[in-house]
DNA sequence: TGGAACATCTTAGCCAGTAAGACAATTCCT
DNA sequence: AGGAATTGTCTTACTGGCTAAGATGTTCCA
C-alpha cells in the first residue's frame, strides 16, 4: 500500500471526471448515429451486455424506467430493427427482448473510432505496463460497481 | 510499440464498455441524489467543469439542447440553488451561469463513494505503477477526445 | 443614427415519461 | 382440481421537458 499525495489524488479525480464526461458525450454520439434517443440506446446497451435475453420487466428495473415506458422503448427498438419480442416459452407472460443485430460493436462510426483510439492508446505501452493497466481497470470496475452502484 | 493479441484487445474492449455503462449509472445516481434530471445534471456538470462561467448559449451548444430548453434547465438549476444568472457586464445580452455551490465534489454521497473507491483502487499500486496508470489515463482522455468526440 | 446580427426568453405543439388500472398467464392454497 | 392471489406486460390519461419559431432586448457597424 502506497501513500498518495493530495495533489496526485486531485489529478486522478480530474481524470475520472473527464473520462466520465467524455463517456456521456460518447453515448450521445452513439445514440444519435443509431437514430435512437439516449434512453433507447441505454436500454439497448443493457440488452446487449446481458448474458441471455432480458425480459421487459428486467429492463425496467435495470434502467429505472416504469414498465409502461419500457413498452414504448421496446416498440421503438423493434421498429428500428435492433431487437425482437419473443414470448418466453416457459412463462408466457414474459416478453424476452432479443437483440437481432449480430455484432453491434460494428454498428456505427463511434464504436469503430473508439476501438481505434483504444488500440492507439494501448500501443504506447509494453507488455508489463499493459498488465498494470489491466489490473487497474479490473480493480476499478469491480470496486466502483461494489461501492458506488450496488448500494 | 507492442503488438497486442486479439484476445487482449477484446478484454480491454470489454473493460471500456463496462466502465462506460457504470459511468452512465453513476451519473443517474448523482442526478437522483441531487434532485435533478439527467439533462439538468449534465448541464450543471458542464458549467462546473468549465474554466469560467458559461453563457446560456454555450451550454446549449455543448449540451446539444435548444436555447429554449436551456432556459428551462437554468431556471430549474437556479431554483434548486445550484447556479445563479448573472448578466455579462461587457455584453448585456449574454447570461452567465455561475455555479454557486462551492465544492460540488462534496455534494452527495455518490461523489464521496466514488472518491473513496478511487483511493481504494489506487492504494493497490506502488509509485511506478501509478505513473503508468496516470500516463494511460492522460493518453486515453486525450486520444478519445481527439478521435471520437471532436470530429 | 438606423438596420442587421446576436443572445436569451416566450409560446405552441409534440413526444416520452409516470401512475394506475386492464388483461392474460402462472402460482398458491385449501 | 379450482378459485383467488400474484406476476408480467400493455394501455390509458395526464404531466412535463423538448423543439421550432417568433418576440424582446442588446450590440455592432456602415
Amino acid at each position: 500500500m502506497f501513500h498518495m499525495e493530495p495533489e496526485a489524488l486531485e489529478r486522478f479525480t480530474w481524470y475520472m471526471r473527464e473520462q466520465s464526461a467524455l463517456t456521456v458525450m460518447f453515448h450521445a454520439r452513439v445514440a444519435e448515429q443509431m437514430g435512437l434517443s439516449a434512453t433507447d440506446e441505454k436500454c439497448l446497451d443493457l440488452a446487449m451486455r446481458a448474458d441471455g435475453p432480458l425480459t421487459a420487466g428486467r429492463i425496467a428495473e435495470l434502467s429505472g424506467l416504469s414498465t409502461g415506458a419500457v413498452t414504448g422503448v421496446i416498440d421503438r427498438l423493434e421498429r428500428a430493427g435492433y431487437v425482437r419480442r419473443v414470448r418466453d416459452p416457459h412463462d408466457r407472460r414474459k416478453v424476452l427482448v432479443e437483440v437481432t443485430v449480430g455484432d453491434v460493436d460494428k454498428f456505427g462510426a463511434p464504436f469503430e473510432k473508439a476501438r481505434d483510439s483504444l488500440v492507439e492508446v494501448l500501443g504506447h505501452f509494453d507488455g508489463a505496463e499493459l498488465q498494470v493497466i489491466e489490473r487497474y481497470l479490473q480493480l476499478q470496475i469491480e470496486t466502483f460497481r461494489k461501492r458506488v452502484i450496488d448500494t
